[in-house]
DNA sequence: TCTCTTTTTGAACGGTGTTCAATATAATGC
DNA sequence: GCATTATATTGAACACCGTTCAAAAAGAGA
């Protein structure tokens, strides 16, 4: 068949993110096939695998797109909160609170980013780890700043735990596997959180062994 | 084709259970399929689905018996633990190592428990949400232990809090998102969180507005 | 104009979960 | 012991799925 003058192939890949982005909005990505998005850009299945490898490399690309637009609400949470000079937990909390926004709106897009295995071993590839270890950067740089006599690892530590604790919080609660008890929402479990453990974080100038 | 005689109901459920669980010890659901499942037991697709309702449901079958082998470690975990008498923070921190324990041993049964979704909001039925709310119940009692002038609901946040930590920390850790250094394992993480949060939390004989 | 390269395709392949009429057995009534 | 009913089980069919690949048509270069 023809080579068609329609698109590039650079509008040609925006044409497929956006198709899938735009699917995500309303129903899970287990709802989703290749073909239907291929149906829906009025091309072949063939042509999108041409493009991207295979199915899952086009979703992939879909998460880049989706963990671009949350580390974007992530600076924008914490540059308000900057600005209104309430602390650096603050700050934290916000990002916290903006993570779980944006999880609540966009369950689907959000819930792939975590459920998308790659096959066998093939490791996620840089530019996309990249992206995921980009945001635990952002909340290093705040934790030192909370505590300047800590070290990197003990920031990188705590970042993990605390982001682990964030992360832990979104997913159980858009599976509704939390069984919160009325009045209790998961803005007040992230405050918990994030009061309880970097207030007891903060007293150590010196790390516990626990934070090596 | 005729009634068998080889097996009741209950062997049957029994039988498609166990070809699960042992698939899933050395691969991921998505590589399993019912026709597989049937294939290995020696029955057609059809006579599982007339016995579990669909294939979703055998999986939740699987996710039952999951649930409750990760009670019965946590169980023995904390036992081991009172006996030691190292106190409640040590009995948490038991549990937690024995969750993280088992999710790495047991990868793709534990990753199915919170990957496997019901369409359309069907909830999940009452026995299974039962068993996810019963591991909540030993933590709060834990926790009450820990601080007893806690209100119900002060310990049911908390233990949300916690264990949403713990499962955000074996969920990505198992999915390679942590970028841990090295030096920094789970076990120092689950520690770090448990040891800084629960540290704090204790503080207040009141609970602060957070935690209600 | 005639090649050569590139993009796109439709058909095919082997899989999937699910439905359902047909069927052979077991249980029941006589 | 026989006829009937009820039930567990099936294979074939359906409508999908992701992926492969030879064929073909359009553009580029000579």
């Amino acid at each position: 068949m023809p080579r068609r003058q329609d698109h590039t192939q650079e509008e040609l890949r925006q044409l497929a993110i956006d198709s899938v982005s735009r699917h995500l909005r309303s129903a899970p990505a287990s709802q989703l096939s290749l073909r239907m998005v291929a149906r829906d850009i009025g091309y072949s299945p063939g042509t999108l695998i041409n493009l991207f490898g295979s199915y899952s490399l086009l979703l992939l690309a879909v998460n880049a797109c989706t963990l671009d637009c949350i580390r974007d609400q992530l600076l924008q949470a914490m540059d308000n909160s900057r600005r209104a000079d309430a602390g650096v937990i603050a700050e934290l909390e916000a990002a916290a609170a903006a993570y779980f926004h944006y999880a609540q709106e966009n369950p689907h897009a959000w819930r792939l980013v975590f459920e998308l295995h790659l096959d066998a071993e093939t490791p996620l590839p840089a530019w996309q780890s990249g992206r995921i270890s980009a945001l635990f950067s952002l909340l290093e740089a705040r934790l030192l700043k909370l505590k300047p006599r800590a070290t990197a690892a003990d920031c990188a530590s705590a970042a993990r735990v605390i982001w682990s604790g964030v992360h832990g919080i979104c997913t159980l609660l858009l599976d509704n596997k939390l069984f919160l008890s009325d009045g209790a929402d998961a803005r007040q479990l992230i405050r918990s959180l994030l009061t309880h453990y970097l207030t007891d974080w903060c007293r150590h100038t010196q790390p516990p062994a626990s934070d090596q």
